[in-house]
DNA sequence: TCTGGGGTCCTAGGACCC
DNA sequence: TCTGGGGTCCTAGGACCC
């Protein structure tokens, strides 16, 4: 375990808005906002002036800046230049962790080195390049842990660099809000602040046997992360896919089962192809329910055998979808697959007795439920 | 605030095994 | 036999992140 670790947070700013403002010239420099029909996916900074913010529905983010312009998302795109942003990393470590798509943590603490051991220098070319090959504007955060890097990239932003060194940490905690820290979300916050804990330092002070008595192992993390502490490691540079699937909301929503479950099969084909597409296989299939007054729940399935397509893993959906009420109106539907490995020879000679196998699954869980 | 879609991780209880 | 404890897997739900 190294004591004084160097990590790196870099950051494109503005992610989505910013990729669609690089192919269309004429975006550039406008509100701009990438975004489903009724949702604010992501926005330029252009638009953040005007206080449209991601997660915004389209309806309010034109109230409030009439010159927005909304163009449709691609995900597909992103991830491309995305994948094309991330092949530079390797260039400072080789201990590299990409975090979403747009971000991505370093652990440079055996390479700065080669960088006169100065962090900045990294962060500087790192920098420049993202803005020279893709015309992205990238922050980078530097700080001795994940946390700390992260919260320094978020005060970099828009545009720059931030290093928090480890002596001047506690003095920026102790005033900033709890929920700047990444892992404090808005149900958090409202627990603290109920709590009178309103700033880090607040937090850090807070008795930890009250902490871990309302939080459970979490609040003993809190207090470290209350202190800037935090010691997991930056991970391996392929993220392992641990489930993939879609969501789809229907607009107006479904009454008849009937219509949900055609829904359901072309979700569970998508799934399929995504799985199959990536090279896995997996044995545990979810569904999740929305109902119209946004009463969500799962139910899943683990499979004694693994499975890829979507005939397959709809016939599992489909049986944990009957056995749901059917008395509300069904806002939004869910698939997904999880459990997932790397598809093999040895898994897939099982192949054939999948079929039965399947049948006797579904049997199960209809025999389970007597219907 | 009236709410999209993709994920990850954690917890708790129960089943089951040794 | 009615009685321990630990480990692991499964299901369901929830918080959080981008």
């Amino acid at each position: 375990m190294k004591k004084n670790r160097i990590v790196v947070l870099v950051d494109m700013d503005a992610f989505f808005a910013s990729c669609e403002q690089q192919e269309k010239p004429f975006l550039r420099g406008k509100p701009v906002a990438v975004g489903g029909k009724n949702i604010v996916a992501a926005c330029s900074y252009e638009a953040k002036a005007y206080g449209v913010k991601s997660g915004m529905s389209t309806y309010k983010a034109i109230e409030i800046c009439p010159s927005l312009i909304v163009v449709p998302g691609d995900m597909e795109k992103y991830a491309f230049t995305s994948r094309e942003i991330m092949k530079m990393l390797p260039d400072y470590t080789s201990e590299i962790e990409i975090f979403s798509v747009d971000e991505a943590f370093l652990d440079v603490t055996d390479t700065v080195k080669f960088w006169d051991n100065n962090p900045f220098n990294i962060a500087k070319d790192l920098r420049e390049r993202i803005k020279r090959r893709f015309g992205i504007n990238a922050s980078v955060g530097i700080s001795y842990n994940k946390l700390m890097a992260k919260l320094a990239s978020f005060l970099a932003k828009p545009d720059g660099i931030k290093m928090i060194k480890r002596d001047d940490a506690r003095n920026l905690l102790e005033n900033l809000p709890v929920e700047k820290l990444s892992g404090i979300g808005q149900r958090l916050k409202k627990e603290l602040n109920a709590l009178g804990i309103v700033t880090c330092g607040e937090l850090a002070r807070f008795p930890v046997t009250i902490l871990k008595k309302l939080f459970g192992q979490y609040g003993l993390l809190l207090h470290y992360m209350a202190m800037g502490e935090d010691s997991s490691a930056v991970k391996e540079a392929v993220p392992k896919n641990r489930s993939m699937g879609h969501s789809k909301t229907i607009p107006g929503g479904i009454e008849d089962k009937h219509t949900a479950l055609i829904y359901l099969f072309r979700l569970c084909e998508m799934v399929g192809r995504k799985v199959r597409k990536s090279g896995m296989i997996g044995k545990t299939v979810s569904i999740t329910i929305r109902y119209e007054d946004f009463f969500t729940f799962t139910r899943q399935i683990t499979l004694s055998y693994y499975i890829e397509s979507g005939e397959e893993i709809y016939e599992i959906a489909k049986g944990l979808f009957m056995q749901t009420d059917t008395l509300y109106r069904i806002r939004l539907l869910g698939v997904s697959l999880s459990g997932l490995v790397k598809a093999s020879r040895q898994i897939r000679l099982k192949e054939d007795e999948r079929g039965i196998r399947l049948r006797r699954a579904v049997d199960a869980i209809n025999n389970r439920y007597d219907r």
